[in-house]
DNA sequence: CGAGATGTTGAATATAATCAAACAACGTGG
DNA sequence: CCACGTTGTTTGATTATATTCAACATCTCG
């Protein structure tokens, strides 16, 4: 009977863990916010999450609406953006597991963000996270260093979009994408752009056709193979960065 | 003669107070990151402060270099910058009094600054403004605050950048000058622009000609007035707004 | 298999950059 | 004080280039 009692304890609990198993297996407990904390502190930080999934293209926060929560991506990815009236759109960034979800705003999303495939995340109340900040000053501290992460990519963008070609563009962005994806110990070639093209020009101040144009280009130059739309392989690594008017790094 | 030691005291202390008199008469006490002290407390931050002067397109900080001060400007505007190789400049932002250099940045400078016309300024060296960060918790949080809000500003400039036509760019430019002045109790028209147009240009992604094209257009539609060419003055504040493609606001 | 969504390519058009020149403001030195 | 060179701004003509409009190809998924 105690055996029954156990599992029953077992299979309620997933409500309340992380998409991938409890935090202390996440798959982004080292990069994510919560790596600010140790092992035992974390359940601090479990008691008041929630796991979430998204299809793809669902809308999970709304530019203009109050922030209430604020998230970690455990998996798949997000985009970032702001809109006109008009309907012109800006992708000011795309999230990967491990991005924390709110670094910006204090009353009110100044975005929307929405999934790119099928996401999941953990979804953290602000009052109580903001308490939980409190108690943990290393909880605050990482995020202070996350938004100043995010202030150094959202200007270098700046000079992306201000100052660079459209093949220059494309070629940063694939750079970016690589070297994110090293980041999460994945392969630095082929990368993954699971983003339409209607994304890549969004973010990139560009048009579908020209982006179109732009991976035609890199492709004729041999920098880079399309064994299809959403996977790129990148030949020349250097010369790639270099077309972006990047340093080799 | 008690007279004159008074006297000899008074004129050794301007070389470690603020610009504008002690921190408890400074011009921009009540708007920078020095306002989340008390009256007894920011002379922690005094004594650790060094008041600094520039000269027009004198540099202050360049990309790269290590980040060994932060810095309150007092009096005059910075211009903020990243540059390629090969010469071309985006401009990230213009800070203003009040405003902090060295939000984004950890252990280099990401960003070059320089005076736009004479400038003042208060100089922190950073081990000691962390030490003084870590005694006062106001004061780390308003640096955060400070920090999100710059990421806003960041993102909404992507916006800018990415999506708008010239006059466009030029009318949100504009209008934000205008809100800034007015949060520094200072007319909303006319707004001063004390940098050339080569800033205004590297600040929004186009050429000089372009800029003074989209001046010209502005004032054809009798939008702004131009008395001279560094001094706007707004004549129609809310088709300016709707120019930009902003909410009225 | 067909229909819609997504991606690529082609031709045209619009538009900002480039090249060039005129003009004004300013400080310097004769 | 005025001629002069310098710098910054504006305007004009031309060119380069990204967008627009259009067609076609490809892929997905009922």
């Amino acid at each position: 009977m105690a055996v029954v009692i156990r599992a029953v304890r077992e299979t309620d609990r997933p409500l309340y863990r992380a998409p991938c198993g409890a935090c202390a297996t996440c798959d982004v407990r080292t990069m994510a916010v919560c790596a600010a904390l140790a092992d035992d502190e974390v359940e601090a930080l479990e008691s008041i999450m929630t796991a979430t999934h998204l299809q793809a293209n669902e809308m999970l926060v709304q530019e203009g609406d109050p922030r209430s929560k604020v998230f970690t991506l455990t998996s798949g990815m997000l985009r970032l953006s702001v809109g006109l009236p008009d309907g012109r759109r800006q992708i000011t960034g795309f999230l990967l597991p491990g991005d924390y979800l709110g670094l910006a705003d204090d009353e009110i999303y100044t975005a929307s963000a929405e999934a790119v495939g099928a996401a999941a995340l953990c979804a953290f109340p602000v009052r109580q996270m903001d308490a939980l900040v409190e108690r943990f000053p290393k909880l605050k501290d990482r995020l202070h260093r996350f938004t100043r992460a995010a202030l150094r990519q959202a200007r270098e963008n700046q000079l992306i979009l201000g100052r660079l070609a459209p093949v220059e563009k494309l070629a940063s962005f694939l750079v970016l994408l690589s070297d994110r994806a090293v980041e999460h110990r994945l392969p630095a070639s082929p990368v993954s752009l699971p983003m339409p093209r209607a994304d890549i020009a969004d973010y990139l101040g560009l048009t579908v056709e020209t982006v179109s144009r732009s991976f035609t280009k890199l492709r004729n130059q041999g920098l880079v193979a399309m064994p299809d739309p959403h996977s790129i392989e990148i030949c020349d690594r250097r010369a790639l960065a270099a077309v972006a008017g990047l340093p080799p790094h």
